[in-house]
DNA sequence: CATTTAAGTCAATAATACTGACTTATTTTG
DNA sequence: CAAAATAAGTCAGTATTATTGACTTAAATG
């Protein structure tokens, strides 16, 4: 039963280093698209969604309240707006017409685009600064943070 | 100016999904704390000025103001919150009596540990998962996710 | 045909944050 | 030392994102 000292990297102080790194660079990494969309009125919720459209258009609208994790009435208060901008469009399934599948409409396309734009410069940045290895690290710590269920979310998007 | 393609790494596809495992992450490394906070009535915001008020006990009113990068009033509800419930409590500065320094209260110590033990597992397990080397790059590209001034902030935390 | 599923809606509420306008006490500065 | 600046706190109003709970409608499924 003799007490084994953590390695040099899972000691409570390396802990707490990552719980701060990750708490001020999820900042930083927000706060571009933040600015950019508020202009138009509209917040991270709505960043998101269109995020998760762009990345896998056509999906359900059961399917982005699975990946976002938030209630049927919340989203729909976030889609009704982006629809009512004209961002993202709605569909009825052919297969199941009680399915409802979303799109980003030409605008919603230009609009998504220049918010990754910007977001893209700051995370190209880090990751160039970091290196090809770093990035795997990086990935491979955040896979071992996600919950079982957003692991698989994670693994299965597109592309 | 023949176009170069981005390398492996740095491609708008591994951008994206770096943006998603951040995401995802987040999500994982947040829950915990979530859940055992919620039953006392506090949110991550209550989490948050626990955390760096343990960190650095005796840090003033403005160090968290500025850390948190919340307003006055916004603050001023959690701190509030949490004295109510005899977890921190204040003292006037010795130097500058205008300043209010920060402390944790033995039941606010008891909490904080409580909270860190769910959410260090999560992390332990990330990191022994992913190995040394990967928390290096993990924390690499993080830092380069900061803004500037974070990075400032992050770097001259205590320990 | 009864049940389940996908989506949407109405209503009320909570948590976290914001802007703007002040006050009080104390320290710093010219 | 008087004026200005700083640290903290407060009052009032509002916005965003989210919740729970109770239903409706339309369509698929067993």
């Amino acid at each position: 039963m003799g007490k084994v000292p953590n390695p040099r990297f899972l000691r409570d102080e390396d802990l707490n280093q990552g719980i701060e790194a990750l708490f001020f660079g999820y900042r930083g990494f927000t706060a571009g698209p933040d600015r950019l969309l508020a202009d138009r009125g509209l917040g991270r919720a709505h960043h998101r969604a269109l995020h998760f459209i762009a990345r896998d258009p056509g999906l359900t609208v059961g399917r982005v309240l699975d990946i976002l994790a938030v209630t049927k009435q919340s989203l729909s208060r976030v889609l009704r707006e982006l629809m009512d901008q004209n961002l993202v469009e709605q569909r009825q399934g052919a297969k199941d017409r009680r399915q409802r599948h979303l799109w980003l409409t030409a605008e919603g396309e230009a609009l998504i685009q220049s918010v990754r734009s910007v977001q893209n410069a700051v995370v190209r940045n880090a990751f160039a600064g970091a290196g090809a290895e770093a990035v795997e690290g990086f990935l491979g710590v955040l896979e071992g943070l996600m919950s079982p269920e957003d692991l698989a979310k994670f693994k299965s998007m597109p592309k």
